[in-house]
RNA sequence: GCGCGAUUAGCUCAGUUGGUAGAGCAACUAAUUUACACUUAGAAGGUCGGGGGUUCAAGUCCCUCAUCGCGCACCA
């Protein structure tokens, strides 16, 4: 391996980025360091550290990760190698999102291409199954481009937002505000997109610019008062006329009621007074059609008009004669345009530009529709939040400086939004997604799912304890006086607890407890329901043997073999979980039980991988007598229940994001760890959609913030500033530019100069300058390995005036950076530590121990100089350049701890 | 209509609280086997979008205009 100077023969060659890579990211998922309860385990976190928590924006399931979220990773990725660094308790949460309409839609034009099917061909259950091998293919896709990027993000921890998990939280929430009534189901006009099939909310929309006529007209001849419109196919709707109350030339009609035929429809419109008109506009009359526009309908709910829906679901004449039914929008609009014509009607046709709704995922022109949808109302005082609305809880925080934005100039946008929302429509009539958690019964009254309080109690002391002896699943030990003692006392406490039922395991001395307690808390013992699957993990020939001097006895258990193994526990974990679903009780639900098996029920509802659940149980034992809460959402069962049909707007499940990630609804050893999130980092796009989303939730449900920081990133452009898209052709993928230059380079040049906010262009050129940056750092610790290779290192040597100079040079530079790294400048601090390690490092200081060296005058003193100054660099360029630094670190110099874990080389 | 951002070398962009204009790439001149040719040294290149103001001093602060980009609102 090594040659006659000791080098190793790959650092003869040329750094290859190829050759490293993979290997160096295998190594730091072998060492399990991503995940912060292992880096305390193992003492390179202290247990009492400060947390640094951040959760990963989901990237959506539809395919691959573009040169955008490849920023966003490195960013990250940076954030969190450097909170790491600085010895905190860090965690990096993955997930992804299943993007409902983006996905299926994506589905569905694949069906249709290969197969030429429509989703209804296949039926919903079918359909799904397609979407989510799709889904899946897709997500192990964006893990793997994840990896290659670098990300040290915990996997162990990973999160869906269509998982399970987050399903639980999303019917609590939704059950929450159901019963707070924010949430609601109502008739209101909504965006329907005709393509996608579905409602949107407004935030889906794209506003684009197009020409179009504006007619002034009159409904019939001998009607009073002109109106003018760009959609006149809509006027065969019109109940009524809308004039300025103050307005002269109407004042005399309103009140007036006059009919007409329009174009073959026989209309009836009613001339009423309405402070939203403006009499300067067109003729200062407004035809009010209430069944096709928001505003018309906020007008007729005034005025108490009717509504005539005129256009159905695919955007068709669903009125009229032969000459309008059945057809489309814009063939009508010619039709009865050409009708006003020949009538005489037409007053005036003028070129405007007028902006029209689309769908931002199909393109289609929206067609505002009245429907019955689920909406979240924002402006609905709360009891339980100081009789704040949902808008109010939104706007606090930044207001109050709670979540600082950065840069700061997006907080306007964000009070903007906020200020100007409407109620939140949540309902998608698409497959993909949430199933709205509401049944309806024969008599369509609406039933939700419910959430149930569960105790797990630990039985009293028994005899086995006592004695220090192994007591698994099939111990009859029973209780000792103190342990019957332990368990009325437990039961003295659970009186007011409000609990129902009992579920015992079937060994005595849980038995016993429970009975102790029913009696206490005045239950009658003969209902207490004994359970044998949830008796204690079996020990084999250990039973009745002592417990091991050191550790704990379950993992001595565990690790001899001689009863159940982790994966017999973790079914029998999930069959109780599964039988607890159809158990019926009005109150809270106790359940008595053991240590180990307990632990193992926690492990499960927090999330804890079986793998791990042996750490964890050693984290959580219960004494004896105590007890743990968790809770269990019931949908509603019975004859005659059938659950909507609708699923949810992706973005309410995204809106959970930072705590259902951490377990919640359950208080989970995690949630109370890592939440609030210390960092949000996400693209400006998204602001509305997702950040102003998790504010709400969480403000709402939790009643804190989800995060103390929120880092916008810029747009990614291609190197001529043009923004990246299909039609362009200038798409680049992150992957083929790491192929040929590394993902060392590709960090570097994505991050120098890209501050919070702003759009960067992305040119292989700047990739190609980085890459060569990797080289010459490889090239440094060559030349510091060939010239210290005889230095003896187990004296410090001395330095000179010079080289300590350069020390103290290093120190103040690290120092400076460190401070641009809390402020989230790392756009600078990657462009100083490239400038310094390049132009003074190796052009100046390597430059001058050269001579010193080969003279010997100051040779030691230069030795020790660049054996110091080097690892110095090495750490600071870690978090930029994660896998040349650790390549030179742990492989080349061979460091007993790999660099992910060491120490940031400054602290203030 | 309201708001935000950008405008600095040929190109892409830095420039922290006002204190003598900076980097990378490209182009130019030289070095020639070196820790590194994925190299080094050197020179060249800018009235910091226009105009006005504050100041001893403005790329930086204020006003105004222009161009480009973006967001929101309005869309009868």
């Amino acid at each position: 391996m090594h040659n006659d100077n000791n080098i190793p023969e790959k650092l003869l060659k040329p750094y290859s980025a190829k050759d490293t890579e993979s290997r160096i990211y295998e190594a730091w998922l072998d060492s399990g360091f991503f995940n912060p309860d292992i880096c305390v385990e193992k003492g390179v976190t202290k247990a009492d550290a400060e947390p640094f928590s951040m959760v990963l924006p989901p990237p959506n399931v539809t395919g691959t990760l573009h040169t955008g979220h490849a920023l966003m990773l490195v960013i990250e990725d940076i954030m969190t190698r450097y909170a790491r660094m600085q010895g905190k308790r860090t965690l990096w949460l993955p997930g992804t999102d299943h993007a409902a309409i983006a996905t299926q839609s994506k589905v569905e034009k694949i069906l249709e291409k290969e197969e030429g099917k429509r989703k209804q061909d296949l039926g919903r259950e079918e359909f799904l199954a397609r979407v989510n091998k799709f889904a899946q293919e897709s997500h192990d896709t964006i893990v793997g481009q994840a990896k290659r990027m670098g990300a040290s993000l915990d996997w162990s921890r990973e999160a869906f937002t269509l998982d399970a998990t987050r399903n639980l939280a999303v019917r609590t929430a939704f059950s929450r505000m159901y019963k707070d009534g924010l949430i609601y189901r109502g008739h209101r006009i909504v965006n329907w997109d005709p393509k996608g099939q579905t409602v949107i909310s407004d935030d889906e929309l794209v506003y684009e610019e197009r020409k179009s006529k504006l007619y002034t007209f009159k409904y019939s001849k001998d009607f009073p008062i002109s109106i003018s419109t760009t959609r006149p196919e809509t006027k065969v709707g019109d109940t009524a006329v809308a004039v300025d109350p103050t307005d002269e030339r109407y004042k005399q009609y309103v009140g007036k009621e006059y009919d007409a035929v329009f174009c073959g429809v026989p209309i009836h419109i009613k001339i009423v007074a309405d402070e939203s008109v403006e009499k300067d506009f067109g003729t200062g009359a407004l035809g009010v059609t209430p069944a096709h526009s928001q505003i018309d309908a906020e007008i007729a709910t005034r005025h108490n008009l009717p509504t005539i829906q005129v256009i159905n679901e695919y955007a068709k004449m669903m009125i009229g004669g032969e000459n309008l039914l059945g057809k489309k929008v814009t063939e009508a609009r010619e039709t009865i345009v050409q009708w006003i014509r020949d009538e005489g009607l037409m007053e005036k046709e003028e070129d405007v530009t007028q902006n029209v709704s689309t769908a931002e995922r199909t393109g289609a022109i929206i067609e505002p529709l009245p429907k019955l949808q689920w909406f979240i109302n924002v402006n609905k005082p709360i009891a339980d939040r100081g009789n704040k609305t949902l808008k109010e809880l939104m706007l606090a925080p930044i207001r109050e400086k709670q979540i600082e934005i950065l840069p700061d100039r997006f907080e306007n946008v964000y009070y903007n939004w906020v200020n100007n929302l409407r109620d939140w429509c949540i309902s998608r009539q698409i497959w993909y997604g949430h199933r709205i958690p509401v049944w309806y019964d024969k008599d369509g009254a609406i039933h939700l799912p419910k959430e149930r309080r569960v105790l797990l109690a630990r039985h009293g002391e028994s005899e086995a304890n006592s004695l220090r002896l192994f007591a698994g699943g099939k111990s009859q030990s029973p209780l000792t006086d103190t342990g019957r003692a332990q368990a009325k006392e437990l039961g003295q406490k659970l009186k007011s607890e409000n609990v129902t039922k009992i579920i015992s395991s079937n060994l005595p001395r849980a038995r016993e407890t429970a009975e102790i307690i029913a009696r206490e808390i005045g239950l009658d013992p003969q209902s207490i329901e004994e359970w044998a699957d949830y008796r204690e993990y079996e020990v084999g020939d250990l039973e009745n043997t002592p417990w091991p001097e050191k550790g704990i006895p379950f993992r001595t258990a565990i690790e001899s073999q001689k009863g159940e193994n982790l994966a017999q526990i973790e079914q029998r974990v999930i069959s109780v979980f599964k039988k607890l679903e159809s158990v019926e009780t009005e109150g809270t639900l106790l359940m008595v039980g053991h240590n180990g098996f307990n632990c193992c029920m926690k492990a499960h509802i927090e999330g804890v991988q079986k793998e791990r659940f042996v750490e964890f149980a050693e984290l959580c034992t219960m004494e004896n007598a105590s007890t743990h809460e968790f809770m269990l959402m019931h949908n509603p069962s019975g004859e005659g229940l059938t659950q909507d049909e609708d699923t949810l707007d992706t973005w309410f499940s995204s809106g959970l994001w930072t705590f259902s990630t951490l377990g919640w609804p359950q208080k989970t050893h995690d949630l109370k760890m890592f939440h609030p999130t210390s960092v949000l980092e996400t693209g400006h796009d998204i602001i509305f959609f997702w950040v102003a989303r998790m504010i709400l939730m969480s403000t709402y449900l939790l009643g804190e913030i989800p995060f103390k920081t929120v880092y916008f990133h810029g747009l990614v452009r291609d190197e001529k500033g043009r923004k990246m898209s299909k039609s362009l052709g200038n798409i680049v993928d992150p992957i083929t530019l790491i192929d040929k230059y590394g993902t060392d380079a590709l960090r570097m040049a994505m991050i120098v100069g890209v501050g919070p906010g702003s759009d960067s262009n992305l040119g292989e050129e700047k990739i190609k300058a980085y890459s060569k940056f990797a080289n010459k750092l490889w090239n440094i610790a060559r030349f510091v390995m060939e010239n210290t290779s005889k230095l003896d290192t187990t004296t410090t040597h001395t330095l000179d005036t010079e080289d300590q100079a350069t020390i103290d040079e290093i120190n103040a530079l690290l120092k400076e950076i460190t401070k641009e790294m809390n402020e989230y400048k790392f756009y600078l601090v990657a462009e100083k530590l490239y400038h310094y390690t390049w132009h003074t490092f190796a052009d100046v200081v390597i430059e001058r121990s050269k001579n010193k060296i080969a003279n010997g005058t100051g040779s030691e003193s230069a030795q020790q100089m660049l054996v110091t100054a080097l690892p110095l660099l090495l750490r600071a360029l870690h978090p930029f350049m994660p896998y040349i630094t650790e390549e030179l670190w742990n492989t080349v110099y061979n460091e007993k701890n790999l660099l992910l874990v060491e120490e940031w080389p400054c602290k203030i």
